[in-house]
DNA sequence: CACCTGAAAATTGGATACAAAATATGAAAA
DNA sequence: TTTTCATATTTTGTATCCAATTTTCAGGTG
């Protein structure tokens, strides 16, 4: 029937949110060094649109706060700001804290389990020095986690995601060392323990401090 | 030397800005019905601009999720959530509660008693049953707490800000009855008590508290 | 030498024309 | 009558042109 291989979420139609997209990713992974311009036109060339397109992907990511408007000078990305990031890390522990109370008495006892099996790969793989494997559970442990968010408070989860993007900015080596990873385990099992008592009040303690944790474990780019 | 006569923030030089905020302004007084349908054509002929920065302001607004694209059929109003009225406020409550800990140990003397004056005023206003001035003085009291948000924490004072701002919409009459303006001036009360015993936790808490009163005292337009 | 001043260059802001996509319409067939 | 399909219409998406604005920089002036 059709013709297309397939209608995948990656490539998006529009020319606008294929640029925005390659434009965030390049801003998230560091690939833009700080104060560098970004001009429309430049941009627009690159990528084989318009500028059309280009401007207003630049605008999204402005009110994101990725890049800021520089007069007649384009756009220029933002420096690094330790500040900053220690603003964010704390907005994500109150965040993530509330949506841990809001999921206290949401989750079955099959996502539990789920949630104990992730726990239980990573630590094997940390065990074995498996940094990769222990990366790839923790991503599923917490995509299970913020998938019932994502049903339950859609405002929210947004909200959170979009902070841990913030955040992924000032993360180069987060989680290579491994007093980092033990602890960052350790915390998940606090967090399914709070989870499992059913106590809103302790969820929210135990996700505060795991993200407080992960504050301190990221090496901020500039320093 | 300028042959302006003034340079005020009313009327912004560029018409996008013009656009979102009167777009803006109309949808969170609920000027637009829900999913009625706003087209870029009809806008732009109606203000007298062409479609390219009425795109710009729908786009941003449909961000701040005051609009939703509609295919081909334009942008739509989106219909009242009692739920999403719940999760922002509940998004609101903790975020503030986080704004007021930040703050505490952060303002000054001539701060409080500022404050103070404000919920006085307030006071006076709400006993003569002048609303429309209890509704000033709370404006102030809230514009100078945040003030010092603004500079202290930018992104959590943005994020605040936007969180007001959406929950804005489903207030039609709030603080109209007085059981709801008393209790209000109540929580100021307990606001600049915690503050100035310099407790964040206590700070958390009756910040807290006061959102989650605002939102008992609010009435969802569509119920 | 520092400091204005003004013109030129670079860049975004806005308008318009056209292309692409989605939706609505209506006729034909089951 | 209902469904389906082709087509017309509506509306957004993109490209391009011109205008407004900001920056840059050279040249003059104290």
């Amino acid at each position: 029937m059709k013709t297309n291989a397939s209608k995948r979420t990656r490539s998006p139609r529009s020319a606008r949110e294929r640029t925005y997209r390659l434009l965030r990713k390049k801003l998230l992974s560091g690939s833009y060094a700080p104060n560098q311009r970004l001009t429309e036109e430049a941009i627009a060339r690159e990528l084989g649109v318009s500028r059309t397109p280009v401007r207003e992907a630049l605008h999204k990511l402005d009110l994101e706060g990725l890049v800021e408007p520089a007069g007649a000078r384009g756009f220029r990305v933002p420096e690094d700001s330790v500040a900053e990031m220690d603003e964010l890390f704390a907005i994500r522990a109150v965040m993530e804290g509330h949506a841990l109370a809001c999921l206290s008495g949401l989750v079955t006892d099959e996502q539990i389990a789920s949630l104990h099996q992730f726990i239980d790969e990573a630590e094997k793989a940390s065990l074995a020095g498996n940094i990769k494997d222990v990366f790839e559970y923790n991503t599923r442990f917490h995509d299970l986690l913020y998938s019932l968010l994502a049903h339950e408070r859609p405002r929210l989860y947004n909200l959170i995601e979009d902070m841990r993007d913030y955040v992924v900015r000032y993360r180069k080596n987060t989680l290579v060392n491994l007093k980092g990873v033990q602890r960052s385990i350790l915390g998940h099992k606090k967090i399914v323990m709070a989870l499992s008592l059913g106590d809103p009040q302790l969820c929210e303690h135990v996700m505060r401090k795991h993200v407080s944790e992960a504050r301190e474990d990221t090496n901020p780019s500039g320093l």
